[in-house]
DNA sequence: TAATTAACGCGACAAAGTCGCATTATAGTA
DNA sequence: TACTATAATGCGACTTTGTCGCGTTAATTA
């Protein structure tokens, strides 16, 4: 129950640092140069959104994305922001926007995914 | 590049004007039981979006769900509503807030994709 | 140093969606 | 009504994304 640390997990998590924005599992895994296998990536990013240290986002293109948490722990993740995907170099950022949607009476939220996607301002003509 | 009516069309149009949320392939598929080919459902979907029939949510699942639009037409679709996705009945409405989302600066939006996951009224204890 | 077990690597697998190609059948025209 | 052009279908193969079981490796703690 404990988790470890292993040269896999330091890679993945520097990977992310450094990145600055999300990336997506095979961005992570050509960033630590291949050297790890694709399900050990899978479970290490899969743990750290158990965590509380990554936040999932499911994009419009049916693929997920990892980012950094900011302020969240194991228990309470807030992630009711926004993400712009772009369409010309495929970066996945987080926007700063938090945004509250009503829902019906009686719904109860668990989770909030956010996905605009178009072109950023280096990509657009 | 003048679409025909065809028994395949006209089955899946009638079983999403007959359900009233949005519905995935696959229930798509069971719902006119499975008279017709995957890939054939799947070509009427993507028809549908591209004609301004249906708009295409994806939903945290990863997978892909069909809603009929109201009022859009080829050129202009105005899709910026959440969706809900019950974890427990698995069906994905159309909440009716529209959303406007601050982009940065230079940022062009294409594509809106909201989709909220949690427990229905009828499912929460 | 030894023991415990989290994490890894490998392979198989599943689900979702796309695509090429030969065939069918719809819509327009003679 | 018969003919034609081509949109749409059915089938199969294929890709991509992600998961899982299992035997092995290695991080942690004593
Ligand atoms: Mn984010
Ligand atoms: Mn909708
Ligand atoms: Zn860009
Ligand atoms: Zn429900």
């Amino acid at each position: 129950m404990k988790r470890r640390s292993t040269p896999s997990k330091t890679a993945v998590l520097s990977a992310l640092e450094q990145a600055g924005t999300a990336l997506s599992h095979d961005k992570i895994l050509t960033k630590v140069g291949d050297r790890f296998d694709r399900a050990t990536v899978y479970r290490i990013l899969n743990r750290f959104c158990d965590d509380g240290i990554t936040h999932r986002i499911v994009a419009d293109d049916g693929k997920q994305y990892f980012a950094l948490c900011e302020g969240c722990s194991h228990e309470a993740h807030a992630h009711n922001h926004f993400h712009f995907r772009c369409l010309g170099c495929d970066a996945v950022e987080c926007l700063s926007s938090e945004v509250t949607v009503g829902l019906p009476a009686g719904y109860r939220a668990e989770n909030f995914n956010g996905v605009i996607s178009g072109y950023c301002a280096g990509c657009e003509a």
